[in-house]
DNA sequence: TATTGTTATACTCTATAACTATA
DNA sequence: TATAGTTATAGAGTATAACAATA
């Protein structure tokens, strides 16, 4: 057990923890506003895109209340936002099989491209601030990150 | 193996900006959930609270006319949002003396509190994350970030 | 005349309630 | 009876247009 931790290991996660909000702060800021355009401009919603996220990550087609669940949005407002997605050709709806009160809502290929795009758009911005990195920098955050990222994500 | 073309770089860049690409997506989905949560409970919708943030980080008062410029929404949208703020004490709006048509807005001490919690909701995330690391990890970690946040946001 | 801020009106998105169909 | 989905209605939030005050 550790009796106290040193004030200076308490002071390099401090550290950590306000570069790593920083960063997190500098890149959101540099890909919110074109991508909120973006959206606009395609006339979605942000919600349908929510709804093209959580579809893409999903293991398969969801079911309306499923989606709403996830999405952590009524009933009535999925429908209504899948309804639009079906019309605009971003997903495919159908009846579920063995249970026929349900509609089952996976993307179509045109909505996989959709969401690809929006998806580009925010590694887009985190390349740029990649690129404008002293390689040195760039290196040796790399090997940092490398087996973080592993662990918690990959 | 196509040593010949030596794409060394290139591919630790490519790398370097999927893992940030990762981070950035883990650390939102592990603070957005619980942060929409808290403004939701506070009664105070997205809006006003980038208000109170532009506010925060305003070099003074602004302008309801500047505050809709710096959101990018419609004048009267920003100025029914201020209203609501006034009416709660989360900040002062004064006629502006040089210019009686503008009103100055700034965050009152209560506004700062709200938005000094809100914050340190999103801060309390990306500290979770860093003391789920493991001590090697955290400390390479920080030593790469440290300089390419001094170069980029401090 | 132009600009700042507010009020009037219409539109979008969401939630609750009511309804239909299946289980 | 309970659940999935849709439709009806009402409440936020926003934008455009119209207005008042000031420049």
């Amino acid at each position: 057990m550790q009796a106290s931790v040193s004030p200076t290991q308490a002071n390099r996660s401090a550290e950590l923890t306000a570069d790593l909000a920083a960063l997190f702060r500098h890149l959101l800021g540099a890909t919110t506003a074109e991508f909120m355009q973006t959206i606009d401009k395609l006339g979605l919603s942000f919600t349908q895109v929510k709804t093209l996220q959580v579809l893409d990550e999903a293991e398969g087609p969801l079911s309306v209340k499923t989606l709403s669940d996830r999405l952590g949005l009524s009933l009535p407002a999925v429908s209504r936002g899948v309804e639009s997605l079906v019309q605009r050709g971003e997903v495919k709806r159908e009846e579920c099989v063995s249970d026929r009160r349900s509609k089952l809502v996976e993307l179509s290929a045109r909505g996989r491209r959709t969401y690809g795009r929006l998806v580009e758009l925010k590694v887009a911005g985190v390349r740029r601030f990649v690129d404008e990195l002293e390689p040195g920098h760039r290196d040796a955050l790399a090997d940092a990150l490398r087996p973080v990222v592993e662990r918690t994500v990959g």
